[in-house]
DNA sequence: GTTAGCATTCGACCTTAGTGAGTGCTAAAA
DNA sequence: TTTTAGCACTCACTAAGGTCGAATGCTAAC
């Protein structure tokens, strides 16, 4: 979303977090009488009238119908999580208690983003997302090649992060096990330290200056690893169901939605990163409505923070809280952060 | 369920019948009147009434509400499943089509499960599921131990279906490449060919032979072994959007009801092994309503067949169809029937 | 055993009216 | 110029009443 955010008075400033907050907590259109009694101000229902009229006019709420409350647009959150709001701090007993779930003895990349997504949705009733590390960011640490039958051999790596990828190949021709066993040694001697990545260029490369002394072997290894299909980058995604408790995914449609996703979350996914990527700070970003990319339904709403290991230091992937666009933003910005940092914290331990 | 099935007058099975037929197409409460139409007989309605009040009577069937249509009931369904149902004959397109798409290249029994669980989705317009074949007509045929840090050891087992388990294992101290190696080739000759289920008892059993001269290896294998966690017998479940479609899955919670078995789908295919063990033929089974041990919504029906190895004769795994009650059994049983006949041939194929 | 006839039941659907929360606008007050 | 009171108006939501039609159960006759 390139969007233009008209300036807002101080005074509609505090209409719109208002009318932004208690639509959060309550899903239901706003009435001008309601911000009145919430501000505590000295003004008759009918100023802020007027107020939240150019609010609407400038495109930051909107009414569901004539003469009904107002109800912030996609715009409208864009403005408050960007403007106006406050990131609520945790408290300790908060951070404890993500410390503690992460801090649980894992040994692969995989089980801490499987528990950190876990966590998130725990932790703020909603879902939670977390993406595995980049694989540019995992480096491989061993490659094993399995015999199963003649002409079919397993191929195993093992990256940095203590993952294990594993995929099985046809040759065509026999390949005796003591030709594979030469081959293992050479790959693991001559890929150690390689990422993962570039199994597919980088390697060839790096193969190539062998190939004069070690022709047969080389044509081996390429024939494999080009049939090795590059890893896709994993998300997990936990608690979906407590979507279903928000009010706005009780319609057929929108549990459709919800459906796509878990079997599905690749367009999420690229959106995040397209906005992790364009972000000049690479902190913490939200995505509203249309933005998630969600097939066409605008209901939700995506607070997503990169996390890093500490050798490297650009970003590894991301986690983050998926729920409905009336999300408690501030609070749950502050679990994302939070947790982001750990998870970047248990990688940078893991990674060997 | 341990069903007394009241003996039924040929009418009264043909009323029976035809009311379950009309009832899995339309999904609408069945009259007299429609009965009548759709058998073409010489009788009048009121006639038919006083069957199908006497079907009532016997449990067969149900009102929704007085003065309404009469609708199976799980003993009705059932009843029609074991006595009444006539098993549709596939066409031969159908046949070819299963056959083409579980004969493409596949290297895994993995695969083989996912793929036909899609199949069995996409052919039958429901949930599609089908089980890994149990750990114990699983055998080892290769176990690679690769050390990630001093103390952890990756531990990959290839089984006889191409399946590879990894687990990650934490020593209480340092252990040599060397040590391991040969401890990699000696479990490699003392495991071969052993059930992977029984990785914590026999294979400690069949170790101890060796523990007098190369205590200190078995010793090692027993640690680690122990540590490894038995692999849990996954079940692949494809497809549950269709269940959406079904208008008795529209209110929010029978959703819920579906997202429950997606996340954990171990009563249902608890249940289903009961019953396919009970069975004396160990053929197809359907299981209906409550049978199916779904968190108390009883609007489920599967229809599974359980699959075999040519090697070994016993039942290997199961799949199936889920979908509601109201499904058109006859023809899914073939389905499921003939799949699990191809599936059994795919997997023997690949076990060597 | 079967059927015609009939009163009855009950959900589905429509209309109607009433309610209440909320708005926009105007004119007066500050 | 800003704020406010007042008022007409909009519109979703609800309850109540009415009609319709599909089905039933029952009884008495065939």
């Amino acid at each position: 979303m390139n969007t233009k955010f008209p300036p807002l008075s101080e005074r509609e400033q505090t209409v719109l977090k208002a009318v932004v907050h208690i639509y959060i907590t309550t899903a239901e259109p706003v009435g001008s009488r309601t911000v009145v009694k919430r501000l505590g101000l000295n003004l008759s229902p009918a100023t802020i009238r007027n107020v939240m009229s150019d609010l609407e006019e400038m495109g930051y709420l909107t009414q569901v119908h004539t003469s009904s409350g107002r109800v912030p647009t996609d715009i409208g959150y864009k403005y408050y999580v960007n403007y106006l709001m406050k990131v609520q701090e945790l408290t300790l007993a908060e951070r404890e208690h993500i410390k503690k779930e992460l801090t649980k003895k894992m040994d692969t990349a995989d089980q801490i983003l499987r528990q950190t997504s876990h966590l998130l949705a725990l932790a703020s009733h909603q879902a939670g997302l977390a993406e595995l590390p980049a694989e540019n960011a995992a480096v491989i640490r061993r490659i094993e090649l399995v015999p199963l039958l003649e002409r079919q051999v397993a191929i195993l790596i093992v990256d940095s992060f203590g993952c294990v990828h594993t995929s099985s190949v046809v040759l065509d021709n026999t390949v005796s096990p003591q030709l594979l066993e030469s081959l293992s040694k050479f790959l693991n001697e001559s890929l150690y330290n390689v990422s993962i990545d570039n199994i597919h260029s980088t390697v060839r490369d790096s193969l190539k200056k062998f190939f004069d002394e070690r022709r047969k072997l080389v044509e081996l290894a390429l024939k494999i690893l080009t049939q090795v299909e590059p890893p896709t980058n994993q998300m997990f995604l936990d608690g979906t169901n407590n979507l279903f408790d928000q009010p706005e995914f009780q319609e057929p449609t929108k549990v459709r939605s919800i459906i796509g996703i878990m079997e599905d979350p690749s367009p999420l996914v690229k959106a995040l990163r397209e906005s992790l990527a364009n972000l000049e700070s690479q902190q913490r970003t939200v995505l509203i409505g249309s933005e998630t990319m969600m097939n066409n339904i605008n209901e939700f709403g995506v607070i997503a923070s990169p996390y890093r290991l500490e050798e490297k230091g650009y970003p590894a992937g991301f986690i983050g809280i998926l729920g409905p666009k009336r999300m408690p933003y501030e609070r749950l910005s502050s679990i994302v952060d939070y947790t982001a940092g750990m998870v970047g914290k248990m990688l940078s331990r893991l990674w060997r």
